[in-house]
RNA sequence: CGGGGCGUAGCGCAGUCUGGUAAGCGCGCCUGCUUCGGGAGCAGGAGGUCGGAGGUUCAAAUCCUCUCGCCCCGACCA
């Protein structure tokens, strides 16, 4: 492609409402516009990336043995009300009505439609396992946008979903998949981590993410040097143990006026956090569940929907919690709670003589015993994981990292095929619900995540296996016959030798295309200058370093091609080996 | 949803408080000359319903009301 005849409008000034590298970049070396809030127009060359990546996961999903299809991106209401997730799912779920006022969504992703697909073409487990996948526009309205395509409202996606008749078959291809996505990020240029995850509203138990590390990443990642790693929502952190050598001392009402924080019960009693139990009540599908936390803690609210197997978990409102427990917020406690499950974190383990809202305005009761003063229905893990609890799997402490989930695997069960009755016959003849999995790729955050892993202060350094083009071939002055002669043989010859090839053939100085190319960061640069043709010579330079190759004329297709074979094989090799 | 900020030329901005030759700057764009190996110089030029609607006024980018859009922060932890 030369580059006259195509579109890349560059710029020399960050966009302002760029926050993160990514963002700043994709604008500026001409990959994407905005449309309005979350929503980017894919120029050329922004495309050409995508599309590069798309063709990397196509190619393993198919080695994988999932097969491609395309489903609609507006699906009917009726389908995701059977599924349960009309309600459930969140504002996320674009709802739109049609002239007839039918009610539609736009799919932000497409578990009921490919569930109603099977159900109504496979009857046997004979035709089982199925996975197929699409690669396709997601629409998914964010409470809030941001940084460019990583937080976007509409984006490219790869969705996966496999139907099993047993989990072993399952296990199999959840196993398949995970060999798969490693393979793809790393085609991809890019160092990933899986780790364990939340579930979310997708549904399903064990799932995995992989998540490319960056420091603003929107992800929070817990590690251990053991080698467990997961989500600050998916960690199953044992907190450090806490307990207080005191003997029990009889309970006592204090007026706290004013204090119905955290931060101001400990302040105005002036004892630590730790000392204190949180009481919060939520609303668990139709009942209401107490849950008690050390005061320096947070509630994992994921754990609580998992430990209480409702669907819809929500925070008592403040009618609610006035009615529940006599009090405003602010003065919850355990004591005298009636008629609400009473679940505890494990935190509150070895505490003694601690502060509890008394349930009563203004008022809150110290040296607080249990089982004494009250009881606990059970104790569970249900705290938000942070850095410095200990890991689940050694005991060490765990560390933070930050990072951009780029993928996500999950085994759903029976999930969808129970809520929206997709059943095959086993070879007993009994009829049996799907056993289903699902697999994601956010196919443009994934462009994104590589360029906030590689670039520098001149622009994106792009992994060759993505770029939007192997080879930049930068004639210096297009007007000198010579010059322009040689980039054209090169271009014509090379691009017969199968390489991806951008000239820049414009009529403007160097240091202008110098700073342009830096910019879009094609891997190799190949310049052709009226000084070094002197010499029968040619420059060939990296985008990653600085070293320029001045190489023969007539040598010079040879070592493109064996160097970008190099590059490539630096990259590819690693995943063939593994 | 709550709070804050911003909408003026393709991009980045000043001008708004204090209404009146205040429609301006830089980049980009067009023409010409010079220059030509890391975002050139000079000269000339095109380009704006000042987000939109309504109002106040002799007069509105500027004041008032409504509205739309964009950006940032926060979102119930008792």
């Amino acid at each position: 492609m030369r580059w006259t005849e195509t579109f890349i409008p560059t710029h020399k000034e960050d966009p302002t409402e760029a926050e993160v590298i990514s963002h700043k970049l994709m604008v500026r070396a001409g990959l994407m516009r905005k449309l309005t809030s979350g929503v980017y127009t894919y120029l050329p060359l922004g495309l050409r990336a995508i599309k590069k990546v798309e063709q990397i996961v196509r190619e393993e999903m198919n080695r994988a043995g999932a097969l491609e299809l395309l489903m609609p991106i507006l699906h009917p209401g009726e389908l995701w009300q059977e599924s349960g997730r009309w309600d459930l799912y969140g504002k996320e779920l674009m709802k739109v009505t049609d002239r007839h006022q039918r009610n539609f969504a736009l799919g932000p992703t497409h578990e009921e439609v490919i569930t109603d697909l099977l159900r109504n073409h496979i009857r046997s487990y004979r035709r089982l396992p199925l996975t197929f996948y699409q690669i396709q526009t997601k629409f998914r309205d964010e409470i809030r946008p941001r940084f460019g395509v990583m937080r976007a409202r509409e984006f490219v996606m790869k969705d996966a979903y496999s139907f099993h008749e047993n989990e072993a078959s399952l296990d199999k291809t959840y196993q398949r998949m995970y060999e798969a996505y490693a393979r793809i990020f790393q085609r991809c240029g890019l160092s990933t981590a899986p780790v364990q995850a939340d579930s979310g509203v997708i549904g399903g138990d064990v799932t995995h993410e992989f998540m490319v590390l960056a420091d603003n990443g929107e992800s929070e990642i817990l590690s251990c040097e053991c080698g467990y790693a997961a989500t600050r929502e998916g960690a199953r952190s044992l907190i450090p143990p806490y307990s207080i050598e005191e003997k029990a001392k009889p309970l006592e009402k204090v007026n706290t006026p004013g204090a119905h924080t955290v931060e101001q019960v400990t302040e105005f009693l002036n004892v630590d956090a730790k000392r204190l139990i949180k009481t919060i009540l939520y609303r668990c599908d139709d009942r209401v569940v107490a849950v008690l936390i050390r005061g320096d803690r947070d509630i994992n609210e994921a754990k609580v929907r998992r430990s209480r197997e409702c669907a819809k978990l929500e925070m008592a409102t403040p009618e609610e919690i006035l009615k529940v427990s006599g009090a405003p917020v602010g003065f919850t406690g355990p004591v005298g709670l009636k008629g609400v499950e009473l679940i505890s974190d494990k935190s509150l383990q070895g505490l003694v003589n601690v502060v509890v809202g008394a349930n009563e305005d203004q008022a809150h009761l110290i040296n607080t015993n249990f089982p004494r003063d009250f009881a606990i229905d059970s104790f569970e893990s249900l705290h938000m994981a942070q850095a410095g609890d200990l890991c689940p799997a050694c005991g060490k402490p765990l560390t933070s990292r930050r990072g951009i989930e780029v993928g996500q695997i999950f085994k759903l069960g029976t999930k969808y095929s129970t809520s929206m009755r997709a059943t095959f016959l086993d070879q007993d003849g009994r009829e049996l619900p799907f056993i289903m999995g699902c697999y994601g790729i956010g196919i443009t955050r994934t462009v994104a995540a590589a360029i906030e892993q590689y670039h520098d202060e001149g622009g994106i350094i792009w992994p060759i296996t993505i770029a939007p083009y192997q080879l930049l071939i930068l004639p210096l002055n297009v007007d000198d016959e010579k010059t322009i002669a040689t980039a054209e043989q090169l271009y014509e010859t090379l691009s017969e030798a199968g390489l991806e090839i951008l000239m820049d053939d414009r009529d403007e100085r160097a240091g202008f295309k110098f700073k342009d190319a830096d910019l879009i960061g094609i891997p190799l640069r190949l310049t052709v200058g009226e000084k070094s043709l002197e010499e029968g010579k040619v420059e060939l330079k990296l985008r990653r370093d600085d070293q320029v190759l001045k190489i023969d004329q007539d040598k010079a297709v040879a070592h493109v091609v064996k160097l970008i074979h190099k590059e490539r094989s630096a990259i590819e090799n690693v995943s063939a080996k593994k």
